[in-house]
RNA sequence: GUGCCGGUAGCUCAGCUGGACAGAGCAACUGCCUUCUAAGCAGUAGGUCGCGGGUUCGAAUCCCUCCCGGCAUGCCA
């Protein structure tokens, strides 16, 4: 699979790598006491951010000023001298320039132009797709390309949301779910074999507070005085289902021993939880492969296998009656506490024991946690187990996510989930729609913390960037409407007429479409691509504004009406991709 | 105290593997609808890039001190 974009951008970098050689070695530049392979793996090429620079752009004569002990000015004239001569090696480059004091900037001639239109209709629905996910590999949390190539895809296990099912799911969960899925998004575009996992916390200690909080709101409704938990679940929702509870079996579980009723509540009572959790990611577009229950791993003995494991690896203590891994050899601030001295496995013992069964039952190459920036503390010590089960960590990656305060008329309600006041997940979706969500959480990087104004999500301007995007595909939709596509020939159309700034630029972002995929990737970083599409929508807006697409002259009328559909194109898989509807209309 | 994240225009944020005049949107002001949707386009105004040092030909970007905000520091998850 390759992309023109992608070529072009590798073949310049090549032109000039072999041209400072060839400089080099004619000795007009003279290397100081450095290695050429210091100097060649500088060289990357880079898009001008300030458009009227060229396509392209390369800063070697700037950073090399040390190495040749010469001013860039002097260095880029030597350099320009051979890129000329090397410049057919690329069919698309018009010429290139010396600017601002030493950049090298490269301008592509009307081929280019012409055969990135052709390009976007031989891929219609793939364009952006690529094989990355079999040639590369995680190095220090971002993916690099890799010399390897692999005949089959990495495998990835992507793990987002899993909120506790305790109770309903909060704005918090949204912002995970929508950066979470629109990762995974991101990988399968990118050709990785990706499985979407919700983790299922439905064992362990918070169940047993559940279950205490259930039971204490199930006796109250025959007994007020009844006593509540301190730390139990306050929310309403408990008081609900120990309602629906009653509804069915009234006062039947009141004489029954506690951890009875304690059960029979939870058994009632979690399923009816994950149902919803179920139907809520839905409506949010968030399907999962695979629902992953914690009970699992106690039911089959993982756990206790995997401490095991540990003990084995000299990793494990016994103390005041409680299990202790040994987290302070990996020069941690102190142990950690597996098994409780009531016995039951903490929340540590069962994640270690879920990620020993992602790695070596399930064989995952790498897997991706989205984690709420409160769970950050979790991180180091988790890879420390990974270690002494012999599993890389770098194979690992958690990306944390700040958290989010919803601000409704200027007020801010911070997320908080013990309480029971947090905005709710189900009303936040109702309120700012699906689409809006979506976009804004992929908006802004992950690592800041966020204040989610809903008064300004509902707003149909550019405060809400999602309406601009669909509104430049409904500009266009509506001219491609006015025309018989069948009664055109586009093959015959000479594209060339297609060289006004707005035209060219146009053209060229979306050119850069499947280059832009790869970079959001290799940082699993979605907010790239949103700001993509904004900038692709703006590139729409002015060429709208600025040329008439059906005029006198039919060439010209075909080719920018050909530009339309292939733009509208773009902005359709760019969507789909991140799972945001498309409308005709406005 | 220690660790992680952040501090860029009045507001919300990009830019952070060092490089071309620090960019968008919102809010303010000025233009543009008898022609494919004005949910748009063009323009004006607005900045000690938290403070102070350092490295460099060059720092918002890298290093250090400090200040401010959020989170973590549970036999919660």
């Amino acid at each position: 699979m390759s992309y023109i974009f992608i070529d072009v951008r590798k073949k310049i970098a090549e032109i000039v790598g072999q041209s400072v050689k060839e400089a080099i070695d004619s000795k007009e530049l003279v290397l100081n006491f450095v290695s050429p392979d210091k100097l060649f793996s500088k060289i990357s090429i880079e898009i001008p951010n300030n458009r009227g620079y060229g396509e392209f752009s390369s800063n070697i004569a700037l950073i090399s000023t040390g190495f040749f002990r010469l001013p860039a000015s002097e260095i880029s004239e030597i350099i320009l001298k051979y890129i000329n001569k090397n410049c057919n090696l690329c069919g698309f480059i018009e010429f290139c320039k010396i600017e601002n004091g030493g950049f090298l900037n490269f301008y592509m001639n009307s081929t280019f132009f012409c055969k990135i239109v052709k390009e976007i209709d031989n891929f219609g629905d793939d364009y952006g797709n690529s094989d990355f996910g079999s040639m590369c590999e995680l190095n220090n949390n971002t993916f690099i390309e890799s010399n390897k190539y692999s005949k089959m895809p990495k495998k990835i296990l992507i793990e987002y949301v899993s909120a506790n099912p305790t109770g309903p799911m909060h704005i918090g969960n949204a912002r995970l779910g929508a950066l979470g899925d629109c990762i995974a998004q991101l990988l399968l575009k990118s050709g990785f074999a990706v499985d979407k996992e919700f983790y299922v916390n439905d064992a362990g200690n918070q169940i047993e507070k559940f279950g205490q909080s259930l039971s204490a709101r199930y006796e109250q409704i025959f007994d007020e005085k009844a006593i509540f938990p301190d730390d139990g679940y306050k929310g309403e929702d408990i008081k609900i289902l120990a309602k629906s509870f009653a509804d069915i079996f009234n006062d039947k579980y009141i004489n029954e021993d506690y951890e009875v009723r304690k059960r029979a509540l939870i058994d009632f009572s979690l399923p009816k939880n994950i149902e919803k959790m179920k139907n809520d990611l839905e409506k949010y577009k968030i399907i999962f492969d695979n629902w992953f229950y914690e009970s699992q791993l106690y039911k089959n003995g993982d756990i206790e296998k995997v401490v095991k494991l540990l003990k084995e690896n000299s990793a494990v203590f016994e103390s005041e009656g409680c299990t202790f891994f040994r987290t302070t050899d990996f020069g941690e601030d102190k142990n950690e506490v597996l098994i409780r001295k009531n016995g039951i496995p903490t929340y540590f013992a069962a994640d270690i024991a879920y990620h020993f069964n992602k790695f070596l039952i399930r064989n995952y190459d790498i897997c991706i946690n989205v984690w709420g920036a409160d769970h950050h503390g979790h991180i180091s010590r988790m890879k420390c187990a990974l270690k002494v089960l012999g599993i890389d960590p770098n194979r690992l990656k958690i990306i944390t996510v700040q958290l989010v305060n919803v601000i409704r008329n200027g007020e801010i309600n911070k997320m908080s989930k013990r309480d029971g006041r947090a905005e709710k997940l189900d009303r936040f979706i109702e309120e700012v729609g699906v689409d809006s969500a979506r976009f804004i959480f992929n908006m802004q990087n992950f690592n800041s913390k966020m204040d989610f104004d809903v008064e300004l999500a509902k707003k149909n301007d550019m405060s809400n960037p999602i309406y601009y995007i669909q509104y430049a595909y409904v500009r266009f939709a509506s001219i491609i409407r006015t025309f018989d596509l069948n009664k055109i020939d586009f093959n015959k159309l000479n594209l060339s007429v297609l060289n006004s700034t707005e035209e060219k630029e146009l053209i060229f972002k979306l050119s850069s479409f499947p280059y832009e995929v790869i970079e959001s990737v290799k940082k699993l970083n979605p907010s790239k691509i949103s700001r993509y599409m904004i900038d692709l929508a703006s590139l729409c807006h002015k060429f709208y504004t600025e040329k008439r697409v059906e005029n006198s002259d039919e060439n010209l009328s075909y080719s920018r009406l050909l530009l339309c559909i292939q733009a509208s194109k773009v902005i359709k898989t760019a969507l789909n991709m991140i799972k945001i509807s498309i409308p005709k209309y406005m």
